[in-house]
DNA sequence: GTTGAAATTAGTACGAA
DNA sequence: TTCGTACTAATTTCAAC
């Protein structure tokens, strides 16, 4: 179960080789689809679903879990229930070699939902989970800031989560576009004026007169 | 089972409302607790590490799921793995009174997994899974760009997604710190120079240049 | 890679505390 | 409400094809 992420596991056709380890499929794919959506539902009842046999649908499950392109599984929960209704982004621009320091105490802050090192303006962009604007505001101010890593912040709220995917899949490209394939298309007519892609140097030179 | 939503299923101490419908005892959040890391686990062990009997987790765990605390059950898929290995982030201005017809567009849009309405600068921040560079070009320039609820688009890339958490839960603020609740404490000592928050009109203002 | 049977486990219903 | 048990249905595992 384990050579299988060494050797690939697909026997039908052309897969392509898509990441490192296991050589994905279209069945894998369909695997995937199905458990993103439903990450409880039985073996069997996934077999059913996939149009494969329970063994296969074992040994390919396993396999995709042996490679690792199935990380967990997860319960989305309802964070307004549970009592953590306020949702903010808080933007930090992080002091240079110190990205162990700031690391280190991200992983202090069970409250920290995501955080994700990015180009631009800001060097990484942190959501966080709370049950008022107020330890938003505490948050930010009483232990971002306390980290000398942390150079400056700028917080945003949330105001409505309009859709959150369990995790896209290549093949939700050709779902809802039935002829046209984005990046082979030459871009056209294209109203330039709207787009604006922002560098990492730009953005940080823009920054620098805090300190 | 259903019934639950409206009265409450608790019997031990005194809980504290927290949503609407069920009321959340610590027993619920330990059973969420277990979930978020493993959404497959067996109603038998999750009683087992609750310290509930079987019933009692059947009970629980249908008033969770009745209820909408818990909303799904997802897996966790690796995106390099899967061929979506570029993240970028980009943030939308939106028209006012067309953000209808900008929700349309993005139930449309596969490749974005997140999307929220957010304060600031912005309107919305949409997070979207590309194989390359070149498609998150195309589709912000082929696709957003031509819809005429989108403004002005800001894109940034994701270099490394320090840590996702399968959702936070209020029990996480009491983990690791011992003693210090964030919002009840006076800010003190802060670098206030340190922080921005980022308010909607401001944003707003220094964008109207563009049209 | 598939099918079929045995062993195990999950889910349900009920009574007692 | 929660627990414990008995009962039913489903899933998983293992075998042969």
């Amino acid at each position: 179960m384990s050579e299988i992420s060494r050797n690939g596991a697909s026997g039908s056709g052309q897969p392509g080789r898509i990441g490192i380890g296991l050589e994905l499929d279209a069945v894998h794919l369909k695997i995937l689809e199905v458990l993103r959506e439903n990450g409880r539902i039985s073996v069997s009842s996934l077999a059913e679903r996939v149009g494969i046999s329970r063994a296969n649908a074992y040994t390919r499950f396993e396999a995709l879990r042996a490679d690792g392109a199935i990380k967990r599984f997860t319960a989305e929960i309802d964070h307004v229930r549970t009592g953590l209704g306020i949702t903010a982004l808080i933007f930090v621009t992080v002091r240079q070699q110190m990205w162990k320091q700031f690391r280190a105490e991200l992983a202090r802050m069970p409250e920290v939902e995501y955080c994700a090192i990015t180009t631009g303006q800001h060097d990484a962009m942190i959501q966080v989970r709370m049950a008022d604007v107020a330890e938003v505001h505490a948050m930010v101010t009483d232990r971002l800031a306390n980290i000398p890593a942390v150079k400056a912040t700028e917080t945003v709220f949330i105001l409505d989560e309009v859709l959150r995917r369990p995790y896209v899949l290549p093949s939700d490209r050709d779902k809802a576009r039935p002829a046209r394939r984005a990046a082979q298309e030459a871009p056209g007519d294209v109203p330039l004026g709207k787009m604006r892609f922002v560098g990492a140097a730009e953005g940080r030179a823009a920054l620098r007169k805090d300190g």
